[in-house]
DNA sequence: TGAAATTAGTTACCTAGTTAACTACATATG
DNA sequence: CATATGTAGTTAACTAGGTAACTAATTTCA
């Protein structure tokens, strides 16, 4: 059973970026862009290496992203006292492309666990915390 | 709460695949990889368009992770009675790099869902499954 | 039986993640 | 001060997922 339990956590969460990039797409935004402007929303203006450990994915793959967000006007850099960082900020396309994306992941995923009772959720939650921290300790190794 | 439930829940997948991948190395497998092959031990000779039911991945990537495999000598086609198909069987290598993987991923699972009590991991499970379930519902909508 | 619809697989092109190797700037230290 | 080390970001090349549009073989059914 505990095998088969890694199995359906990654399909799941490939079910779930699938569905929830298309509802995105109504705001004209990728789901791992949203997850972008909404680091930058939270503490603009941000250097790029904050998202990369905010989201715990590698620079390169954010460099990509905000440079698509900047082709699309949505956020652009400021210059920073410390001249190898790139702090960036949205700009008001920005601002509106991630109010749309909020509520639309807001509603996405309240509706998703909607039938799902707080207990299990916490369960679950917290068996997922743990798992991913026991990651953490073993990178170590 | 619930809404970095499925934040968590994303992180942890990356990390999950980027952990086991890195330790499928040693098997010369990636992740998908070993899936696919995995898919292929159950029922070969098992066409492509089996396996992309039943991992639930799109067939374009099924068409190229065999391909690959098939460069690699893991897997070779057998002609079947509908000449559209591709039926995918295992090489002698291709067995010797399953078990390979197969041992990995066995240990890397257990090892990992070692501190997690049997009953917390049962309800985690049947929460993914029960989100699974939602996702493939709204879906038809 | 012949035309239409379905199915298996591929190709081309997109996003999204990774590692490795690099540049340019900043900081620490001899 | 000069050198070494560290840090921010980029580039290139890879795997892995997706959609759209296609070919060729098979089924359906009028």
């Amino acid at each position: 059973m505990k095998v088969n339990f890694f199995h359906q956590q990654l399909q799941f969460s490939r079910a779930f970026k699938k569905a929830l990039n298309k509802q995105l797409s109504e705001a004209g935004l990728f789901h791992s862009q949203w997850l972008v402007l909404y680091c930058i929303k939270k503490q603009q203006p941000v250097p790029l290496v904050e998202i990369s450990n905010y989201l715990d994915v590698e620079k390169p793959t954010i460099s990509r992203t905000i440079k698509r967000l900047e082709e699309q006007k949505l956020v652009e850099a400021v210059p920073g006292a410390d001249k190898r960082e790139r702090r960036i900020c949205l700009t008001e396309t920005g601002e509106n492309s991630y109010e749309k994306g909020q509520e639309i992941v807001f509603q996405f995923e309240k509706k998703l666990a909607a039938e799902i009772s707080e207990a299990d959720m916490e369960t679950t939650l917290n068996t997922i915390l743990s798992l991913k921290n026991k990651l953490k300790k073993e990178e170590i190794n």
